[in-house]
DNA sequence: TGCTTTTTTTGACAAATGTCAAAATCGTTA
DNA sequence: TAACGATTTTGACATTTGTCAAAAAAAGCA
């Protein structure tokens, strides 16, 4: 089954209509380690699912990068920005390995939302729990130090520890990368 | 019109019979500033919108209180956790002011969404709203100092500087009262 | 294998923020 | 007005984290 497919279902049932119709409008991409799949200012509105790969998300500040988000496979990815108001994004998303993805525009699922219920129930659930992510992250953010950070991680996201590089992660936390060095040497 | 129908329609617009059924299940609720909505560990499953008044949200954690969000006069409240997944809260909602407020429990804002699809759509713009701006909280917590955030908050939400007092707000930014204190004093 | 580039670690020091205790201020009420 | 309690400010100092530069280690490549 197409991935982007089984991961609505997650949210709940499609019928076979629907998922035929959805076959239709779902695109692939395939793109290498160190491509952009969106640039700052750039309009993206899409949901994507990746198959196999990493991304990561990005802003620049004061000539810095800064980590929000990775994706990893079969997760939901595309900041609710620019998927959920069509406005220029100021992330960057780049892939940090060669990666397969699917995708449907945020028009086309627009259309399914209006058409039909059960789709506008599966993208209720899928904000739903988008923000139940957000507000874990924010609540990480705002009570926990740069330590008790890591070890978030360590516990949650352990195959992020594994795929992505220090620098990368330290940004994600929110610390720079040799207090994360001198935090795992612990 | 009742504020709670008030606020929905925002999202999207109400049939004549929705909204005479909604009158039929929204409650209102006055309580006293010092009173509690919710406290830990409860199950409080419920959409509100405030009319007159304020509330904070907060944790306890090492035996300290942190705020993570205050609710004003017509913002959507209700912390997505209780509300989306119905788990026993591990936050804690306090009146700050006399407080009106109206509601609608989950389970009957679910049957509308089974039954309505206009009702439907307002809750998963409703999500896509409130993902919107947990995103901006994250990122604010994620890349601002202290004094960065103070302003941020000087600018988005000058009335919550008024009513809400110094401790409160420096537990809602991350940081200690006495670091608010100074910073403020500049 | 050896060379180059990237990533990670280390050290010395600076800056930001936290903690605790006490003083000052403000608001409420007797 | 006076007195009480709550809130805010201030000072001294500790702790955490950041910054910069260099060294070490690891990864990638010819």
């Amino acid at each position: 089954m197409n991935p982007l497919i089984k991961q609505l279902k997650k949210y709940g049932n499609l019928t076979s209509e629907i998922e035929t119709e959805l076959n239709e409008k779902i695109k692939s991409l395939i793109k290498q380690k160190g491509d952009f799949l969106l640039k700052e200012g750039q309009i993206v509105s899409s949901l994507f699912v990746i198959e196999k790969g990493l991304v990561r998300s990005f802003y620049n500040i004061n000539e810095r990068e800064i980590n929000v988000w990775f994706g990893f496979e079969s997760g939901i990815l595309g900041s609710v920005m620019p998927l959920f108001f069509s406005q220029p994004s100021i992330e960057n998303i780049q892939f940090l390995e060669d990666t397969t993805l699917y995708y449907i525009s945020s028009n086309d699922l627009e259309s399914f939302y209006k058409s039909s219920q059960e789709m506008n129930t599966i993208g209720r659930k899928m904000a739903e729990e988008y923000c139940k992510i957000l507000e874990e992250r924010s609540f990480l953010l705002q009570t926990h130090t740069a330590e008790q950070r890591y070890h978030w991680l360590l516990k949650n996201q352990p195959e992020a520890l594994q795929r992505i590089s220090l620098g990368h992660i330290a940004s994600y936390l929110g610390i720079s990368q040799e207090t994360l060095s001198r935090i795992r040497k612990k």
